[in-house]
DNA sequence: ACACTGGACTAAACCGGTTTCGTAAACTAG
DNA sequence: CTAGTTTACGAAACCGGTTTAGTCCAGTGT
């Protein structure tokens, strides 16, 4: 391994003139910058980046820490906020937590042992104040994709209200009344937000909203197909489900489809996030499209900005879309 | 932030004994370790991992690169392989590659700048002996799940041709005797050796494999989707696929659906890897299981012995099973 | 001829740990 | 009581960069 003094002796220079030189703080001569830039082709040198990060105190290097990563919509995020990142010259650091709120917070010591210079969240547990509180004692933390409720840090969102109101509105259009929605834990913004647009719809058709038909547990495919069950055994079985994201649609579906309905000949199903691999389920999954590609862009961008100490938008949301595809039927 | 000098002073101790001490290089009578950590307490010392790496030469971090992180395959081997590490006290720096060989190299230098202790490759696209070359110039690096030829690493592979020939057994098994198989690119080991299985299977009942059912390109599902329309066309149709793998098995399941015909009632299709999800598709899809959890855990193991200089096999092969599921039908 | 300015470059401190080598004091053995 | 051995600890070098505060010198204006 070269070293920059090498460089510096071979060129005929000091350390100081190198460093300054390949890190564009100085303006040389030109004689002087060809024969550092020989210098430098001569004994290959690439700088030592343990060293160079010890002296500026930054790792070009920022955390990612999501739920589980082996969830296709956590892990497009993760693809596409890695490209953004190495857009700017930053490396990316994965890490799951399944949940354990533990696993959080031992990533957020990461900031403090300089592991990182910034950290983008994405949480799926309700917080009952721990992780904010340990939040707020940090710096360069953005949240994506859900809330922590009292932290001021940039956050990036999207419109869960509205998506679930017009996820609502379409199965209301395809002529269901009886809706029943299933949705994540009910302490997470993105779960009341849902809830909320989804009884927004039923609101403006004066659909009374029947409370055995609003059931909350969370983001999973257990849970979905848990629920389902118990949903299909009503005496008034509900026409279509809106689901509160398409983990839980799969659950939904696969258990549907194991009691012997159809769907959506039975039964409708809309799910959320529009998930890679959603297109290719039995049937195709009507979805709200959640711009996950933006949604990872924007995160990054929103980090890059708070650590380089730029203006940052406390809370941006992104707009979401209906994809209509063949899990809901017309009802005549 | 406090440093390890002001935890020395604090405690009346020097820096060298503190240090040694908190990395259990030394025996020290109670009452000093006491004092020690009473002052680490006190202050809230946590060493910065930057000065700790620069002074040992080691980041306690791999690098993963992956063609694709958004592939739910490669998503649920990161996450192992993130799981593993962590255990090791390892952190995971993560990169798609995106087939792109440039960007495999540029992850290689990684290595050269200290950015990283390890590296674990996955590749997918056939190497013209540039790839090899430069991995040959680098230590520490595992390869998993694809091969590049000619390099001296620990690599980490699945029993491809025995998982072919075991879900072409179960086509024939089933009655099928006009068999295709589509493939990824001719000059990846996998694909070679998934062809090889394939061919066995057919040999071994005499079925004449017809060079127009044998059709080899990528692993990807626009590749499915185009070559499945083409060989539907055939005069002679045949009554099963065989995919080398699940991507590919999802474009060709699309594109029969497309053209108005069902699996398995007109055409069987058996996928390669046992993604993720592949059990929600329409229909659940059969395939041939790699134990991606052992994959992603042996190939972190291979790469840690290797970092600690430890004795490391050449190459592991591991077990795959075939899954059963709805996407085969018994010809009667 | 002289003060002044600006360009080219560098000595040395610094980032915060780890590690080697060594020493003073205490203890042990004969 | 002395020589030899432990025990307990620390001084200082080192990892390899970056950065601050100058120094030296050539050129300029008067």
């Amino acid at each position: 391994m070269t070293t920059i003094s090498q460089v510096a002796r071979e060129a005929g220079y000091s350390p100081a003139t190198v460093s300054r030189y390949l890190n564009n703080r100085i303006e040389l001569p030109a004689s002087t910058a060809l024969r550092i830039d020989a210098a430098v082709e001569r004994l290959g040198y690439r700088p030592n980046l343990l060293a160079r990060r010890l002296s500026t105190g930054r790792t070009e290097t920022i955390g990612l820490v999501a739920p589980e990563i082996s969830n296709p919509f956590f892990a497009k995020l993760a693809a596409t906020i890695e490209d953004e990142a190495e857009l700017h010259g930053y490396s990316m650091l994965m890490s799951s937590t399944r949940g354990a709120r533990e696993r959080e917070i031992t990533y957020l010591r990461r900031l403090e042992d300089r592991h990182v210079d910034g950290l983008i969240m994405m949480t799926n547990e309700p917080d009952d104040g721990t992780l904010a509180r340990n939040i707020d004692t940090h710096s360069n933390v953005v949240l994506v994709d859900e809330d922590v409720p009292g932290v001021a840090v940039p956050k990036v969102f999207v419109e869960n209200e509205y998506g679930a109101y017009r996820a609502t509105r379409h199965l209301i259009g395809a002529g269901h009344t009886r809706i029943a929605h299933i949705g994540g834990p009910r302490d997470l913004m993105s779960v009341r937000e849902r809830m909320g647009g989804y009884l927004r719809a039923l609101g403006e058709d004066r659909i009374e909203p029947a409370l055995s038909r609003v059931l909350l547990g969370s983001y999973s495919r257990e849970f979905g197909a848990a629920i389902i069950d118990q949903i299909l055994s009503d005496a008034d079985r509900p026409t279509a489900v809106f689901c509160g994201n398409d983990i839980i649609a799969i659950g939904v579906m696969q258990r549907i489809g194991e009691r012997g309905l159809n769907v959506p000949d039975d039964i409708s199903v809309v799910g959320f996030d529009d998930m890679p691999f959603a297109d290719m389920l039995a049937p195709a999954l009507t979805t709200v499209r959640q711009p996950i590609e933006m949604l990872g862009r924007k995160a990054f961008r929103a980090l890059y900005a708070l650590i380089n100490k730029q203006e940052t938008l406390a809370e941006e949301r992104l707009p979401v879309s209906l994809v209509e595809r063949q899990s809901v039927a017309r009802l005549s």
